[in-house]
DNA sequence: ATAAATATTTAGACAAGCCTAAAAATATGC
DNA sequence: GCATATTTTTAGGCTTGTCTAAATATTTAT
């Protein structure tokens, strides 16, 4: 198989991601806005795709990674979180300024480095956000089952497990009121504004799209 | 000033250090020659980068960097060589591994990370080949005047401080003769076919093009 | 069920960076 | 100094990945 341009890798991510928790197919206006492009382009990468046998495309339905596309798609997600966690571990960035930098070494970094990096960093199971990095192997790590923090019950005390937002602003936000991943917090109460939670120094209402990103291991 | 692509970075990277050691015009062959492009490729490109001010071209005559143009260059190569380095010392990459895998990070690294790399190493001055590393002002730093060993006196013992090839079997030779920086060792004699020299353990004949890589500390 | 709205695809264009082939300029050898 | 060889440029073409505008399909709402 030829090596993918870093574009169509960067497809391959994104269709993976969009379909990870379902089972649906991916439609193009999807895919055209996560990777800020317009539809006729999407269009005509899918065609190409198609052709590698990475994608099943019906036209105006949606397509969905093949088994050989998802391969690629979880190699890049690791080199992905690899390099995410490599930053904020051994060169001291915050969670907050990794996702962009990883974003374009991504698809340059060589099986070699991306080997280093996993053994430097002990065989890590997940990055600095809480996603899991996928294995050597290309599968995804058993992960406990998390709860979103909406759907966290009054009263329970549990810690923050993932979250699941890359936006520098939100991760800037959090990291101010000390809400990382670890992070022990309680929920008081279920509101329609938002979920009102106590952590170890500060009570605060987490307002409801805040709170969606925010997941703690299930109860 | 817009950002390069990646191309013209290599562009800019190549004509510097192909005019690095005289004052000449860098000519359109030896580009084509060194960025492995046809000739025509490289006129096509030095237009587009005598339009930016980057270089100053002179059709049929060659082409010398602007001020700028030089400070790009000074900029991918402190990129290239602070990664080759950081690869060596924290990632445990032999000298002869690097090379490739800082041509393609050069271009994709943010100035952050360039610093926390930089940081990390300790400002360093000199890269795992002896090449010296521009400082973050993007100037060269002091490097010790250098004798090639093919000019180096019979009798002299001197230290092995810098090799000027990035060619990964003739670096692999050079590592199974312990010939790295740093290594001491005495020319018996300079011969037609090469140089004799002693080492801790060995003697051998280091034939001219091998010698002539090779950079001593000046007497 | 059909009209209106939305999503998708097609058609055609463009920029970057490469190519080949041919023309033009420069350099070399006798 | 002229003929030949070499180098460089021009002209035109190709691929990748994007775009806009228009055509077509699908979905939604009445």
């Amino acid at each position: 198989m030829q090596p993918l341009s870093e574009s169509q890798e960067d497809y391959l991510k994104s269709i993976f991601q969009l379909s990870e928790n379902s089972t649906r197919l991916v439609s193009a206006m999807e895919l055209a806005d996560r990777m800020d492009v317009k539809p006729a382009s999407v269009t005509s990468m899918l065609k190409k795709l198609a052709k590698l046998s990475l994608i099943d495309y019906t036209p105006y339905q949606g397509v969905a990674l093949t088994p050989s596309g998802k391969l690629v798609a979880l190699e890049v997600l690791r080199h992905h979180r690899l390099i995410e966690l490599f930053l904020t571990e051994f060169l001291d960035f915050g969670w907050e300024e990794v996702h962009e930098q990883a974003e374009k070494l991504e698809h340059v970094i060589s099986e070699e480095l991306e080997a280093r990096m996993a053994e430097k960093l002990g065989h890590p199971t997940h990055d600095p956000h809480g996603d899991p990095i996928p294995t050597v192997d290309l599968e995804l790590p058993e992960s406990p089952l998390l709860a979103n923090l909406l759907r966290t019950a009054e009263n329970h005390t549990g810690v923050i497990k993932r979250v699941t937002s890359q936006d520098r602003d939100f991760l800037n936000l959090l990291n101010r009121l000390e809400l990382n991943i670890g992070v022990e917090l309680r929920v008081i109460s279920q509101e329609r504004g938002g979920v009102r939670i106590q952590t170890a120094t500060d009570q605060f209402l987490i307002p409801v799209d805040m709170a969606s990103k925010i997941w703690m291991e299930a109860e």
